[in-house]
DNA sequence: CATCGACCCTGCGGGC
DNA sequence: TGCCCGCAGGGTCGAT
């Protein structure tokens, strides 16, 4: 459920209230709140020190004074609160930890279950050091290392669709399902477009709206359609507001007035504005009100299918 | 290596 | 009312 707004939310939340404390004690209550593949037992941070909180795309973890770092993972449907102490515990709460904060406690509360807590080691690149698990995960858009140019040349290398191109975490991190259908509204890209079709123009194009709704998010504390996804203190966002094609299925575009339209594929769902966002290489058929007089008499490759 | 589909979960709303 | 279905913001794994 969070992409990188709502994670960098959480982590601006927790590193002002945390840095510089230690941790105390730790407490699992499901046993898939643990990543499964971690080795290291998750009570060896008891006793550590928070230096700051860290994040690469949608992965944050607390680096420590030792070289282990505390990593977490929101999945679909986790929360990390800054929860008064003596309060009721949630139904979904997974794990708790201790900050040695007297009001209050670090809860980790998750309805589905695919996020995670896991204590990592490190491994180093060119930069720092990153946690194991997600020494494969690609920069983030607002990272130092992110080089557009060598981005841009593996997106478009790839032969699968640019939406799914944004989406891969091990090309560029921290776009999910509702970013990449905004930047692409915005950039007027189809979802569907083959990635090795775009020109680098058109990717900058799209790399430079994923940063402006990114940020726009941002400032609004990212998206929230429930109380599903919310800060550390349990407020909501206010992106929703701002979105133009996420969730807008069978409602107008903002820029032409044209239906948006809902289409899944990869199991997903895409949200796109079909006159704005034209797939690329299909021969335009539409320039003139005419030319639907002359059209579809030949069916269409894809309607010869079926 | 790149790509695809299945899978890991719980809960919600809609249609019947 | 209850049941079944599709759907939900993520990532990993094995097969091809």
């Amino acid at each position: 459920m969070p992409e990188l707004p709502e994670v960098e939310t959480v982590r601006r939340g927790l590193e002002p209230w945390l840095t510089g404390k230690r941790i105390r004690q730790v407490e699992i209550f499901h046993p898939r709140a643990l990543r499964e593949g971690s080795t290291i037992p998750f009570d060896s941070i008891i006793g550590a020190r928070i230096e700051r909180v860290d994040r690469r795309g949608k992965f944050l973890w607390f680096v420590l004074d030792r070289d282990i770092a505390l990593v977490g993972h929101l999945g679909m449907s986790g929360q990390m609160l800054a929860s008064p102490r003596k309060a009721q515990p949630e139904k979904h709460l997974r794990a708790r930890i201790d900050f040695g904060d007297k009001k209050r406690e670090f809860r980790f509360i998750d309805q589905r279950t695919f996020g995670w807590l896991s204590v990592e080691s490190l491994v180093s690149n060119n930069y720092g050091l990153l946690p194991e698990c997600c020494s494969h995960i690609a920069p983030d858009i607002f990272s130092e290392e992110f080089d557009e140019r060598e981005v841009i040349a593996k997106v478009r290398g790839r032969k699968v669709e640019i939406k799914k191109a944004l989406l891969n975490q091990e090309i560029l991190s921290g776009i999910g399902n509702i970013y990449a259908d905004e930047a692409l509204w915005h950039a007027k890209i189809h979802p569907e477009t083959p990635a090795s079709k775009l020109s680098e123009i058109e990717l900058k194009a799209i790399f430079k709206a994923v940063r402006r709704v990114m940020r726009s998010a941002l400032k609004q504390g990212g998206t929230s359609f429930d109380d599903l996804y919310i800060n550390v203190n349990g407020e909501s966002g206010y992106f929703e507001v701002s979105l133009r094609a996420y969730g807008r299925e069978d409602e107008p575009c903002r820029r032409c007035g044209t239906f948006i339209r809902r289409i899944t594929f990869a199991n997903r769902s895409s949200h796109f504005c079909p006159k704005c966002q034209r797939k690329k290489g299909v021969k335009a058929r539409s320039r003139g009100k005419s030319r639907a007089k002359w059209g579809r008499k030949i069916p269409s490759k894809r309607g010869a299918v079926r």
